[in-house]
DNA sequence: TAGATAATGTTACATCATCACTTTTCCTGA
DNA sequence: TCAGGAAAAGTGATGATGTAACATTATCTA
């Protein structure tokens, strides 16, 4: 058993260090990168460590605060691209939304526990699982580039609640 | 190791016996379930037996015959939902596209190697990597109520084809 | 500081999916 | 066998998500 952060983060934490900490995290992944990380990438990220659960590209655009204005989607898009070529956000596809990556540093692939009721998304320790990928691909004489798992279901905070309530 | 079908088939095989075994599947499947294969449902499915790749709905619009006109995309997605709902076609998340399943039988989680040159996808056995699912959501509280793994990468075929083209 | 490169700002558009409502088809039971 | 109801299909509009293209601005580097 490996430590490692609780999946489903506590409903109450110090949220505001969190966010520090994940955009401090990103400053150092562009240094070692090379890369910049201008204002609106920076931005892009803070809203989606602040939302601290999927967010659309959509829903990022209404949250920017641009003097009043709003930038267009393809601003949050090369953001959201630029963000998630370095592992700093991941895209849930089961739900075209989009959220901060809370395990830097582990490459490759990634796994999701998403909650239907909540929409809250834990993101898991993906090594027995790439290991199981890698050996599927193996088999199969697939060259794996990279993997996506996403479970669906109830967190714990939702599990008691029965239903199918949205 | 066990069996089953392989995960990448042969570029040529009896692709018309393997179509009529899909329908003769879905046929079995409602009768089963005491549900209808009407026409548009099963023409859907016919289109994605013989597509033999992720098709997105739009694709499955321009292929349908309809005696010169054509379907609105809600009758296709309508179909594909029913079918989806009997496990006789999957969604690829990572391509906006469905295909049919080449595992019938085989419930819950579904697990893909999706080629990212040819576009073909091959349903791979998720009997393993179910149990790792699993043990991932109870390690987590998480009551687990499905999932899907994509694998990105090259398939046989185009591992020898190198360079990031299309 | 000039030139090259990267990122942004903006418009328009492409693609994917659903809603709302009407009409038709099919099943069931008197 | 046919009335009544449920399920599915037909249809138009619209919502949601994502890109292309190109002009402009900022940043880096020699």
């Amino acid at each position: 058993m490996s430590a490692g952060p609780p999946p489903f983060p506590p409903r109450r934490h110090d949220h505001a260090a969190c966010i520090a900490a994940g955009l401090a995290r990103a400053e150092e992944a562009c240094r070692l990168g090379r890369e910049r990380l201008t204002e609106n990438r920076r931005a892009v990220l803070e809203i989606l460590l602040a939302g601290h659960r999927p967010l659309g590209a959509y829903e990022i655009v209404e949250r920017f605060d641009w003097r009043g204005r709003r930038p267009a989607p393809a601003q949050i898009y090369r953001a959201l691209s630029f963000l998630e070529s370095l592992g700093l956000v991941h895209r849930i596809e089961s739900r075209n939304a989009y959220v901060a990556c809370s395990r830097p540093g582990e490459e490759h692939g990634t796994a999701f526990l998403v909650c239907e009721r909540c929409e809250a998304v834990a993101e898991v320790d993906g090594v027995r699982l790439g290991r199981v990928v890698h050996d599927l691909a193996g088999a199969s004489g697939f060259e794996l580039r990279t993997h996506v798992l996403e479970a669906v279901g109830r967190c714990p905070e939702c599990v008691p609640a029965g239903g199918v309530e949205a």
